[in-house]
DNA sequence: CATAATAGGGAATGATTGTTTCCGAATAAA
DNA sequence: TTTATTCGGAAACAATCATTCCCTATTATG
């Protein structure tokens, strides 16, 4: 199940929601029509939960990019490399599902776009959570204001999915070096 | 023209490429099936020339914003306060075409690619011209580095229009405020 | 005034879409 | 061995899509 989610995840994020037809999905999946239409509802169901997965895979790893971290500000610094890295290359290239839904659906699907805002803001609020870590162990200035940081930094990370997906190339210590400058 | 073609940029924007039918594109330019096709080869053209017009009045728009400042660190303060009124409201909803041909179309679509890089690109060398003007006149320090900050500035522009897009609200003042900080 | 030319409107047309249904094979139960 | 049941595959379905063709006004030109 897994797996043949992942298959459809990665054309839906590559073409995206209405220029995937039912026959791209049923080749990436290497399922007949019959058989994606027995375990999903619609195609809209099956973006849904791919939507789902990629959100949790994604939040898995940019967890464990946190977790390799000292202190509140070093965390926080490989979440943003992470981006970066995820934003580049043939990853890059496929795009976020994120943004990709929230660009071409949030304005015609009420359903995909409180997906799209709730995973925006809990984003947004795990970036909170890492400046306030690092204002209470001393690597950041206590006078940073974390909230409107955290949501600058959100347009960020989405903005680098934008330009990856364009094929403009990002140097992720020169990137997130200057990003740094936010915490100051 | 322009104004059929600003009819059929509205409804690109709001639902993309591929959702948009040939008879939205009808309904929102006031035009019958075949006037469209007389004017335009397919549907494809009518989008290059609505990307056309669009990167056009947004050019006329920034370089207006970038206008009122009397130094270059006020200049790009007032285009970063521009990007971000415009990616909120009913504008913000309607979206970034640049954004969403990146999205949607930049995997499958040379010809859109090449021009949203392009288009990326020139953006993000106004910025960088920006930034050495203030550079020159004083009111940013020497030691910024201009081309790494106008790509992380051109991140944040991007991204907020995705967010804009998803409907949660932007603070132009609290937003620049922080983002100025790039610029220490 | 007559006529050529052009621009716009709308119906017809394949092609493609998402969806359903039916059928065969494989597995489990009896 | 036989019966049920589940699962996958392919053909059929209606709807919608982009596109073309033809007709009708309107304007320009002789």
């Amino acid at each position: 199940m897994d797996t043949a989610l992942d298959r459809a995840l990665r054309v839906f994020r590559e073409r995206g929601y209405h220029a995937t037809s039912i026959g791209d999905l049923t080749a990436a999946m290497r399922l007949a029509t019959g058989s994606v239409y027995k375990a999903f509802r619609d195609k809209h169901a099956v973006f849904l939960a791919a939507f789902e997965r990629y959100v949790a895979v994604r939040g898995e790893q940019t967890r464990s990019a946190a977790g390799r971290g000292a202190s509140g500000r070093e965390r926080l610094r490989n979440v943003l490399l992470s981006y970066v890295e995820h934003s580049q290359g043939i990853e890059g290239r496929r795009g976020c599902l994120v943004v990709g839904s929230a660009v071409e659906l949030s304005a015609v699907d009420p359903v995909i776009r409180t997906r799209v805002s709730a995973q925006l803001e809990t984003n947004e609020d795990f970036i909170a959570g890492l400046i306030r870590e690092g204002q209470a162990d001393g690597s950041i200035p206590g006078h940073v204001n974390a909230d409107d940081t955290a949501r600058l930094m959100i347009c960020i990370t989405q903005g680098m999915r934008v330009v990856g997906k364009a094929r403009l190339p990002l140097d992720g210590e020169r990137l997130v070096g200057v990003a740094m400058k936010l915490l100051a």
